[in-house]
DNA sequence: AGCACGCCGACT
DNA sequence: GTCGGCGTGCTC
């Protein structure tokens, strides 16, 4: 089993498999487990009444009375005698739905990822389930009970009848039309087909319209059953898979030679827990990995199998979605933050329904239940935004391999930059290496120049951080008529305000960081929790008239350079700048034209191709290597790496410039030099000899609370905790800590953390556990949390 | 998480 | 004299 990528799960699994044969055997279903939507990390029993257990298969969604009131738990298996030690159980009052709200596979795997984070599984099932009926809620508030023989709501979604029209090859040349008919026309022959909504939308009656033009002989109608909800079906004019170079139909043969193998009769892979159909796909910018994944996904719908795309937040763009809508139509749930409820479950229940069978989405779309998976793909995997940072503290990469694995699907991860730990299980030969060294398009990477900030002084603007040669290279630009883009990560006009008199910085009253100036919104805001507050005249602290801006933020970068490269259009894309859809707004300034500079934060870095965009610069590569955690030279390896991809993909040849108080930092260099196998070597070999991932493992434990005594006294009762743990003890597992927190106070609470380390991940995860079982025996008034895997140090 | 039970302040 | 503050305890 030397190939298992989570070694730790396989107990459990042969322990769960080993109960769910017994629950097909027995008859005996006196009772059920269940979950309930509690922060518990236990299970609950309940009795059966009745001919209710013929209904109940693991996965249904029941009632139970639960502490005083009625909750909707999941159930996940039977057992014919009370546990140990509890003597009386409640009832189960009633199912909820008709079928399973999890398939088998979903719940299995939902299991598996509670267990892996030590996270109460009634809130994982929760969070990944559809909303709960409101009419059998309804009814069972009246009734108190619903039984089986109830007209209990279905998981399959309503449909309606729907009009399609298809263009014909009869031409127009000796029919007279009319404006409204060749309206209709050319929306007809501008696509495939064409709903009557979308006719709608150009032609009043449309009806009639088609009528007229069904006798001509010039479309044809059809009517066909679809799903109510007009989410899933959007006019997008379809395209031909392009032809795939040498790379690039490697890549594809290997990744259908493992999805084939496991497709065969949808049985077993050759090797049990075989992982080498899980690939790394590492591509440069450019290099096509995206048609990778679309001839990927065909081929597992051509076998009749589902497919889940997992994109960072940022990157699930209308131009991505256009691109897959392009290939799949309407089989294809888009799955993202702005969803209603209503359009969130509709979405879940067609593809629970199996009526679509491809789903994309940001991170929390790798619980949707897709049918029959075959093919999962993380696009960009090496981003942090797949890490959830609060409740269940998942990853969705690392949870895309177990899922894949336990479905025996094809793991695709992607990226131009992968994370050290993906590279690290490829070259391990846990994961298949793929790789697409050309850039797609003919354009050479950018050259890239890195200025040292120590070195260099002001630059003719008089602005510290735009030194001479970013000057130089913006003013060629506007010069050339070509556009510029810069990067800086932090929003606002002055990151921080000090008083000259006392030296104390401005600090959020609830949080122990600086308050960030916001010129423009006349507040000094504090990015953790919102708090603003009007910029007063005279320093908090001591009341001297004295205060001072400190630093550079994005507005100020915007007015500075608007002010210095006047007349030249500057624009500016943050967080402040992008509320409400001002993003595309931006952007397509910047694509007309509109803008000659845009200044901007992580949001400039993603995706978009900008063909006139010739310069980039970061203004301060140093920020993200100043983060308190090893992951900190990695990160910005990749971001830098990321930023300079967006230089020269158009005509124009690219330039790049990273300003930095470090140029001889290895991820500085790497990056310039377009040399991710140097970087990755090099920060493999100083993982090494640290002891971190991939050599070792971390949990984090944190603790909050409104008192920092009691947050001590809490952290210290659960470290004392660990420390006692054989495994600590011996020495297989390191408990490093107590300590406070990098931001000791948030939001008004006291925040306090011990890791723990260990190369053994079972003996990590035992020592997890028996801390996470003294948090539930209670740490009140304080908060506490294990973050297995932890991604942010914050 | 909620909801109970349980002991100390300002109001009908 | 009660209504109610939220501390801690438990949930099959």
């Amino acid at each position: 089993m030397s190939g298992t990528l989570f070694p730790e799960m396989e107990q459990a699994r042969r322990a769960q498999d080993a109960q769910d044969a017994q629950d097909a055997d027995d008859s005996s279903r006196r009772y059920v487990e269940v979950a309930v939507p509690v922060p518990l990390r236990r299970v609950f029993t309940y009795s059966v009444k009745g001919d209710l257990a013929a209904s109940l298969t693991p996965g249904c969604r029941v009632a139970v009375p639960f502490s005083g009131r009625k909750l909707p738990a999941i159930v996940l298996g039977f057992r014919d005698e009370l546990p140990e030690g509890v003597k009386r159980v409640k009832a189960v009052a009633g199912l909820l739905e008709r079928e399973p709200v999890f398939p088998e596979e979903l719940l299995s795997f939902l299991r598996a990822a509670a267990g892996y984070y030590l996270h109460p599984v009634g809130e994982v099932l929760k969070a990944a389930a559809p909303a709960v009926p409101k009419d059998a809620l309804k009814r069972l508030a009246r009734d108190g009970f619903l039984g089986p023989g109830d007209s209990l709501p279905g998981l399959a979604l309503t449909t309606r009848s729907m009009l399609f029209a298809r263009r014909t090859a009869r031409a127009t040349d000796d029919l007279r039309l009319g404006k409204r008919q060749q309206a209709a026309l050319d929306l007809v022959g501008g696509a495939d087909e064409v709903d009557l909504d979308a006719l709608r939308a150009e032609v009043n009656d449309p009806r009639g319209v088609l009528r007229a033009l069904e006798k001509k002989g010039l479309v044809v109608t059809e009517e066909r059953e679809v799903v109510a909800d007009p989410f899933f079906r959007t006019l997008a004019p379809r395209d031909a898979p392009p032809e795939l170079n040498e790379a690039q139909l490697r890549a594809t043969a290997a990744i259908v030679d493992a999805l084939t193998l496991r497709a065969a009769d949808g049985s077993e892979p050759p090797v049990p827990g075989d992982t080498t159909r899980s690939f790394l796909l590492h591509g440069v910018t450019g290099s096509g990995k995206t048609e990778v994944y679309l001839h990927a996904i065909a081929e597992a719908r051509r076998l009749g199998r589902g497919a889940l795309l997992l994109v960072p937040e940022i990157a699930l763009t209308p131009q991505l979605v256009a691109r897959f809508r392009a290939r799949f139509g309407d089989d294809l749930a888009v799955l993202h933050s702005g969803l209603t409820v209503r359009q969130r479950d509709d979405a879940w229940r067609a593809l629970r329904a199996g009526v679509v069978t491809l789903a994309i989405g940001a991170r929390s779309a790798l619980f949707a239940p897709v049918p029959n998976l075959g093919v999962l793909v993380v696009d960009e995997e090496h981003d942090s935004s797949f890490k959830q940072e609060d409740n269940f503290r998942y990853h969705a990469r690392d949870m895309a391999l177990l899922r894949a694995q336990r479905a025996n699907a094809v793991c695709i991860l992607g990226s131009a930059t992968p994370s050290i730990e993906s590279r690290f299980l490829a070259e391990d030969g846990r994961l298949g290496y793929l790789s697409l060294p050309e850039r797609a398009t003919a354009h050479s990477l950018p050259t890239v120049e890195v200025v040292d900030l120590s070195r260099h002084r002001k630059g003719p603007s008089g602005q510290a951080l735009i030194s001479a040669p970013l000057h130089r290279g913006l003013e060629r630009s506007l010069a050339e008529e070509s556009q510029a883009i810069l990067f800086l990560n932090r929003r606002g006009f002055a990151p921080s305000v000090r008083c000259t008199s006392c030296g104390e910085v401005v600090e959020c009253p609830a949080c122990s960081v600086a308050l960030t100036e916001h010129k423009r919104a006349g507040v000094l805001r504090c990015h953790y929790c919102d708090f603003a507050s009007p910029p007063g005249e005279a320093c908090p602290s001591c009341g001297a008239l004295a205060l001072e801006r400190m630093g550079l933020g994005t507005e100020k970068l915007e007015e500075t350079l608007a002010a210095v490269f006047s007349p030249a259009r500057v624009g500016r894309l943050d967080r402040d700048t992008a509320s409400g859809g001002g993003v595309e707004e931006v952007l397509a300034q910047l694509r007309k034209g509109e803008i000659d500079i845009l200044v901007g934060t992580q949001m400039v870095t993603k995706g978009h191709d900008i063909p006139n965009v010739t310069l980039v610069g970061v203004v301060l590569a140093d920020q993200s290597l100043a983060f308190p955690d090893f992951r900190a030279s990695e990160r910005t390896f990749q971001l830098l790496s990321q930023v300079a991809g967006r230089a020269g993909r158009g005509d124009l040849p690219g330039r790049v410039v990273f300003q930095t108080f470090q140029p001889d930092h290895p991820a500085v260099v790497f990056a310039a030099q377009h040399d991710y196998d140097a970087f990755y070597r090099f920060e493999l070999e100083a993982r090494r000899e640290l002891g971190y991932s991939p050599f070792s493992r971390l949990v984090a434990v944190r603790v909050d609370a409104g008192d920092d005594a009691r947050a001590r006294e809490v952290v210290r009762m659960l470290a004392d905790r660990a420390g006692g743990h054989p495994a600590v003890e011996g020495g297989a597992v390191r408990l490093l800590g107590p300590a406070p927190a990098p931001i000791e106070r948030l939001r008004g609470r006291y925040r306090h953390r011990f890791l723990l380390r260990g190369a053994d991940r079972r003996a990590l995860r035992q020592v997890a556990a028996s801390v996470a079982a003294r948090i539930d025996e209670g740490v009140s008034p304080a908060r506490a949390s294990v973050d297995v895997d932890p991604v942010s140090m914050l």
